[in-house]
DNA sequence: CGGTATCCCCCGCGATACTG
DNA sequence: CAGTATCGCGGGGGATACCG
């Protein structure tokens, strides 16, 4: 069965790598950034990992990534080489028609852990106040083992927390996962949700008023949506 | 195994369609202008009808195709819908990729048969005389059963024979299946293979000078191929 | 032509547990 | 942190036959 298609066409070739399950969140881990095997567990909370090790390795044995000794840490970390940098375009076309055309999110997709690891990579640090900005965010509608979390954001880094971190939140944002996942897709506008009510913040007021300006949203919440299909 | 991936990225919900086995071929096949279940088929020799049956399901429930009563002959047609006509971003990307980086050719990829219903898609009929033109094909090297086809060519309609099609051959050529696929996938010249004789066109002259413009090759073939990695 | 049906087997994948 | 070991299920592949 993992044998290949038998067709030397690009299309066959390159699909007995890349349409195999698992592998296209494995590529878009790595293109968003991810180097370490924890790393990349935490953007696909439902691997197992040792199917995520057979993955990297077909990648590895495929040319795409390098596995390397990382320099800033103990360990080893996994590099894209070329080959593997240009897969962005393939989960770039991927996201852009899963953004306007894949089905629509049904409950069991909603990982309240997963939406606050996608938000923390796209927060702009550089439109928070300097120091330390602690965000706390809480999902009524969660299960209680994933109902808190708490986001601690420097200049260079964030840190998603899965306890209270010891510093006093700057902000604290009330939503339901369903609300907030929309909005990280595009699918309704922050605006609205905050006047509406379904997304309740607390805290000073210029935090308050500059938080729709910290969230950068998914890299494809601008394409629009076209109508649900009838 | 087939539940999804527990996430509402964009990339996730497409992947679960997506990438599953077999899926970007169907893709492939209806992008370049399938509609019928078994021209569907000799596009992927080697897929069974019953899984394609219920990839096709999976399509049409999806939104990316409609199963249509065909206008033109009896029985049923797949045409795409908008949101399967925007597949073909995913499917070129793909392709891209895989003329680029996907993994060398191997022996048991060179399906001749494929091969002779790939290139006959990819005929520039305009550029051939006017009327007929039966084009027969040799594979020295292939297994009895798929060692001659002939492609009977008019105007509007290419055919693909596995019997001799009681029309003289108004050229024949003979190669072997990997140097033919290696010429179609862009990775070798033409011209270069006649010269050394490893493609040998007999016939008229006029028709024998012209042949070399007869063939598009594949749709990736200008894509350039990098150095194979170490 | 455009599928369905059946049987069998294999192994990819998931689940759980464990380790240097 | 970065995996490995083990077990069991079921989806998919192969072959063959059948049908409206």
């Amino acid at each position: 069965m993992q044998d290949g298609y038998g067709q030397f066409c690009p299309v066959a070739l390159a699909s007995e790598l890349l349409a195999q399950r698992w592998m296209p969140l494995v590529v878009r881990e790595l293109c968003v950034g991810a180097t370490r095997f924890n790393e990349i567990r935490r953007g696909i909370p439902r691997i197992r990992p040792s199917l995520l090790k057979q993955r990297l390795d077909e990648l590895e044995r495929a040319g795409v990534l390098q596995r390397v000794p990382d320099a800033k840490q103990e360990g080893y970390g996994y590099q894209l080489t070329e080959a593997g940098r240009e897969l962005r375009a393939v989960v770039g076309a991927i996201g852009q028609w899963g953004q306007r055309w894949a089905r629509d999110i049904r409950d069991d997709d909603l990982d309240p852990g997963w939406l606050v690891w996608a938000m923390h990579r796209r927060l702009d640090t550089q439109a928070m106040p300097p120091g330390r900005t602690v965000i706390a965010l809480t999902f009524p509608d969660a299960a209680a083992t994933e109902r808190h979390f708490w986001l601690v954001c420097e200049r260079q880094q964030v840190d998603v927390c899965l306890k209270p971190p010891g510093f006093e939140p700057d902000l604290t944002v009330t939503t339901s996962v369903r609300v907030l996942a929309e909005i990280w897709r595009g699918l309704r506008p922050l605006s609205a949700e905050l006047r509406g009510g379904r997304v309740r913040v607390e805290g000073a007021v210029a935090l308050k008023r500059a938080f729709p300006r910290w969230l950068l949203l998914s890299a494809y919440a601008p394409i629009e949506r076209p109508r649900v299909r009838g």
